[in-house]
DNA sequence: TTTAGCACTCTCGGCATGAGAGTGCTAAAT
DNA sequence: ATTTAGCACTCTCATGCCGAGAGTGCTAAA
């Protein structure tokens, strides 16, 4: 499919006014809004041209013309250029960024919410993750009687909490001598490293241990962990999800974790760092999304760290000015993860 | 204004009815539905005093009644048997936690999830917080250069980390006996007690302590912590909110923490543990909730620490049934959590 | 005090109507 | 060979009208 200049011209603009009005875009509105050099009856031959094309679509006969997604993806892919962020806007979030507290945590939130401000959709952040987890540190804490509080800390500066009742009571000293002779043994071990070691421990030992083990295990597994969610109110002011049932369903692939998972797996995974992706209407495959677009990015460094973070709106968006703004988020975003928490 | 038995009667079958229906309710429909021993002309009898009590409302002349918000607050107040949760419903509950890891926040994740799901609303959980921060235990990781991670563990077992970049590098062994010094100092002492000891060591103590005294005084200001939310998409289902701009307005107050906190900041801290209250429509003062009720409980041990939890919905609610809800989450969750963090 | 009866009110769905926007096609103009 | 003017045609949408249905308030009788 060969479009000529014109053609992409006219598909360009129609796509923007439809993204402005979110209405149909009819030939003689076109000429006039953009004083275009030719009349509304070559407009409207050109139309026919892309609507045989399939990349624009008549809501019924004699309404104008608007995009189809695949006059979408053609658009994404062919006609939008590279533009980057104005660079008040850039020196805007990377001030926010270097204001905040120096915290992941802080800063996963930040990029979900200037996500969603900048885009005025739904955004979503994951935390960045090792593909395998290497042991760094351990201590161990008393709390109550019984129990004890473990912080084990991976390379890379993950941190895990997790309590274990012991059979008997142990002193704190005790507590202190055995975690740091766990983290002497362990240091940069896998979970194949520290499972080969295990036996020789006494009982106490390998009771930690095996916490330590599975706590391990279930970060290699859950590949997305935390995920962090902002603007989902946003969506709801688009017109098209104006009849809260279509906002519902989109929303709810957010807000149901093990939805959201199988979609990032099958999608993110793909995607290298400092790439997009863009999804449109779900792409055949994720018939809630049929209304929504999503656009994806990974980042963080390849080498250690990735996660991923991206923007749920209407299919109807702003694509070119999205892709900037995640493409610059992922960057930021990659910048102080690899700075902070590099081996 | 006091109410005749029959009249108590009406109230109750209308507001029944309606969270039903979502409609108005007519005297002849009322009748029919459940066998009322009386006829429609006595029942609208009994209405129009209703009505004149500010208790019923009728969308226009000669349309059925639809309870004012005054009436949902008498209903709630007086007409509501504190009915318990089946049994059944208690045993799923309570074993879809004993069954979860033992971890606050999978609980905390949970709680959310229970109550939105129970209540087929949007629920929010915050998590347990001291009124006073008291210091317990600190750790000091070296994790590259002069950048070191603090982690710092309070009474209660709530743990903050850190990132801390010092002026110059120091090596893990003196970091460890840095941080078990400190650890002995300030042991259950609180904000004062950590900054009156303060003058006693170097300027690396004195940097680190910045840190934790900065840290701990956070904590204690934000009386409200991590805030879980789930089941925000159920209130799209309800037709009140089948016009997603009004949706928009009561998910918005969910999703901007400060609206959020500032919410809770003025209602929940008038709750005692084991409480519950009831917000109806905005009760004038929060536009955003015109359309939609809260259910608060307090759940935790006062002495040491507290959360909140609650549910938003339509006015249009089963009050007794979420109330039950609510109540019945918040005490496993205070089981739970002053089983756990108990000092 | 309750109820039957009745006139009255208001909503809502269906239907016709006309204006407006837009199209496709044909024939003339460039 | 394109491009354009002109025109008939189509479809939506806002408007207004109508009648059915549901529900009310009031009055007078039980």
């Amino acid at each position: 499919m060969k479009l000529t200049d014109r053609q992409k011209l006219i598909l360009t603009l129609i796509i923007h006014e439809h993204i402005q009005s979110a209405q149909p875009i009819g030939s003689k509105t076109l000429v006039e809004k953009y004083n275009l050099a030719m009349s509304s009856a070559t407009v409207r031959n050109e139309m026919a041209a892309l609507t045989d094309y399939n990349l624009l679509r008549q809501p019924h006969t004699s309404a104008g013309r608007v995009p189809t997604e695949e006059g979408y993806r053609y658009f994404v892919g062919n006609l939008t250029q590279k533009s980057g962020l104005p660079t008040t806007t850039r020196r805007t979030i990377t001030h926010q960024f270097y204001q905040s507290r120096q915290d992941v945590e802080q800063w996963l939130k930040l990029a979900a919410s200037v996500l969603a401000n900048q885009s005025q959709a739904a955004s979503l952040v994951t935390a960045p993750r090792a593909d395998k987890a290497i042991f760094k540190h351990l201590e161990l804490i008393s709390t109550r009687g019984r129990q004890i509080l473990m912080v084990l800390v991976l390379m890379g500066g993950d941190v895990r909490q997790q309590l274990i009742t012991l059979d008997e009571p142990v002193r704190q000293e005790q507590l202190s001598q055995i975690a740091n002779q766990l983290s002497h043994l362990c240091a940069h071990c896998d979970v194949e490293g520290i499972a080969r070691i295990r036996g020789h421990f006494d009982t106490l030992g390998q009771e930690i241990l095996d916490v330590l083990l599975a706590e391990m295990m279930q970060m290699e597994r859950y590949s997305t962990g935390e995920i962090y969610l902002d603007g989902m109110t946003n969506v709801l002011s688009e017109p098209e999800f104006s009849e809260s049932s279509e906002a519902r369903l989109a929303l709810h692939i957010l807000e149901e974790r093990s939805l959201l998972e199988n979609l990032l797996a099958s999608t993110v995974m793909n995607i290298d760092v400092g790439g997009i992706q863009v999804l449109i209407g779900g792409e055949g495959t994720w018939e809630e999304l049929r209304q929504c677009s999503i656009v994806l990015a990974r980042y963080g460094d390849p080498n250690t760290m990735t996660g991923s973070l991206g923007v749920l709106g209407p299919i109807r968006m702003p694509y070119d000015r999205t892709i900037s703004t995640v493409r610059f988020v992922a960057n930021v975003l990659s910048d102080l993860v690899s700075e902070t928490l590099a081996v």
